[in-house]
DNA sequence: CAAACACTTAAGCAATCACTTGACTATCGT
DNA sequence: ACGATAGTCAAGTGATTGCTTAAGTGTTTG
């Protein structure tokens, strides 16, 4: 199996889709082949598989051909260091704010 | 104060780009004026503000001007909205894996 | 008042995205 | 072997992104 070091640009962008956050949605309930993936999408094979290759360059899925299926699955390490950025981000700023509200709470000033 | 009801898709696509993101950073730390994120950011001050616009268009950044100097904060309920989603997809396989742990564990066979 | 400051708008440009259609390649089932 | 199935490659098109430079618009500040 081939390690991957994806980056948030490309995690993101690939969220970034109506299309694929519904690929991403499908294999969240179990793998799945890309015409399962196609079937509610309104769009052509090849447009899946250009989605399904975003996907995949961002690490978020990971897929196998066997036989004449190619089996596409989801890859939560990658969906969860998407989310601890994110997360990172909000508490820090959270942890700003109390302080800012101890402070005030501390003087006797006020605000905007 | 308007209220604000992003999708998904401007909120990933915000967070797609690296100068983008440091600008969130920034703003986890607290405001901060436009030509602030802009001096780590080795481009002019226009392009700055285009990524500004798609920070805002993802609801994630507000500002409001004063003076003659715009005021950035990050917004950390759109923030935690992304991560949520994430979250949701996530946990959803994971479930899903442990189901399927539970099930090879009391069966001895294959599923469909 | 005039110059400096902090943006803001507009226009332009190369690269990327989100599709399309058409042709092609391997299986798989009979 | 034959046709249907599942996917793939290639090329093309219009829209969007990520910048740029040049030329503004208001706001302080000396």
């Amino acid at each position: 199996m081939p390690n991957q070091q994806p980056s948030l640009d490309l995690m993101f962008q690939a969220l970034a889709d109506p299309a694929r956050r519904s690929m991403v949605e499908r294999l969240s309930r179990g793998p799945a082949s890309v015409s399962e993936l196609a079937r509610p999408l309104d769009m052509s094979l090849p447009a899946v598989m250009q989605h399904l290759a975003m996907l995949e360059a961002g690490g978020i899925v990971a897929s196998e051909k066997i036989g004449r299926v190619r089996t596409c699955r989801i890859n939560p390490d990658v969906l969860s260091l998407a989310e601890q950025w994110i997360n990172q981000r909000r508490t820090q700023w959270e942890r700003r704010l109390d302080r800012l509200g101890d402070f005030l709470a501390a003087e006797d000033e006020e605000d905007k």
